[in-house]
DNA sequence: CTTTTTATAACATTTTGGTGTTATGTCATT
DNA sequence: AATGACATAACACCAAAATGTTATAAAAAG
């Protein structure tokens, strides 16, 4: 069983040093660093290249996420643990963009967070149940098509697919082996059903935005 | 505490009957049916309305997905369990979009199973970390954003931005109250930095496509 | 003093809107 | 089996609008 160095940036003094205690106080584990704000955090983090950091979310100047953003683009291999007290969808997102792979409640408790730890070296994303969901709600969000297109036939569903890749008409024609006016009355219908009047339109609808 | 129910959707019948078994002999949980592929699941489901499903994902004839997906797009409310052998990204993520909110492995002992079920209905997202993680690696590789849009100034920026809302050339100018001329001039800049010739093109790289 | 932003002007090309035609296949009803 | 109604898919022409290219250059910002 390897040793797992963490480095924790986190503005709360208290809390920080809970944290610290905890984790050197357990076996197979080890705090390596420990910071108040993430420009300290971006300066020595670099330095230590701990396995994994736990990001508190306000800090005070540079925030949590774009301290992320930065180690992550720099060491993409360094696992960042996002550890807040909010469970706001925006602040999900923003994280896991970021780069954070775990999302964990600061009310979790000592041997949970330990858990989290060795689960999200281990190449595990700890999260609650509950913040999974908002993550899958996403998803399932991203998912359904703009029914409008169903109205479309598969001859122009295959049209709107080339109008999206950006080909010219012409392009398409000789793409679809038809003429560049068959093209042209295609797009009109298309345009039609889905009351747009631009390629530009029409493709956002296609891709749902 | 109210009582759970459950219909599952698996064609092995030793599997089926272990888990309708497990389910009715766990206080709590009462499992309303039982069905051996999704076309019976399909035409019982709506009249049982249980109030989670464990679906598997091989199913003679119609998968599980398309059964999920059939019957979340009339029952929003219903929450899907998919229970499976397999850890593909392709998997996972087809089921997500279909409806399933938790994703949980056949190997999943019997607690921890009605521990998911009651995790699903009370809001969760049961799925295993390793899982999570998956879904994860999914929003991060989504949020890089192109780099080539970093060389943009930033009035090119909010130029492309207007473009890919579908503007036309004058809606711009009047937009950001400048002449067309200068919405050309500022096209054309951004155009030879992203290297497209067409406002598809560009659009398509702004988005990350 | 370089980059960015703004502006003109002339031009070619592409796209869009409007109004047609022809052929083919499906489907429900006669 | 024949009919009519309707959808799809293909092709055509004209005019107008929008987009893209090229060249040139002057404020504004840093």
């Amino acid at each position: 069983m390897d040793i797992i160095s963490v480095a924790i940036v986190e503005d709360n003094h208290d809390i920080r040093q809970a944290m610290e205690l905890l984790i050197n106080g357990s076996e197979g584990y080890a705090c390596i660093g420990a910071f108040n704000n993430a420009e300290n955090g971006l300066e020595k983090i670099p330095q230590l290249l701990p396995n994994v950091v736990l990001m508190d979310f306000n800090l005070p100047g540079m925030n949590g996420i774009e301290c992320i953003a930065r180690l992550k683009g720099e060491f993409p291999d360094m696992q960042f643990m996002m550890l807040t007290v909010y469970e706001d969808d925006d602040k999900i997102f923003m994280a896991l963009e970021a780069g954070a792979s775990g999302y964990i409640l600061k009310k979790t408790s000592p041997g949970e967070l330990l858990d989290a730890i060795r689960d999200l070296h281990e190449g595990g994303s700890p999260m609650s149940s509950q913040i999974a969901r908002r993550v899958v709600a996403y998803f399932q969000k991203q998912a359904k098509p703009n029914p409008a297109l169903e109205a479309l036939t598969s001859r122009e569903k295959e049209i709107l697919d080339q109008l999206s890749k950006g080909f010219l008409y012409k392009e398409i024609a000789g793409n679809l082996f038809i003429s560049i006016e068959t093209v042209r009355r295609h797009v009109h219908n298309i345009y039609e059903k889905l009351h747009v009047r631009s390629r530009t339109d029409a493709v956002n609808k296609y891709f749902n935005r």
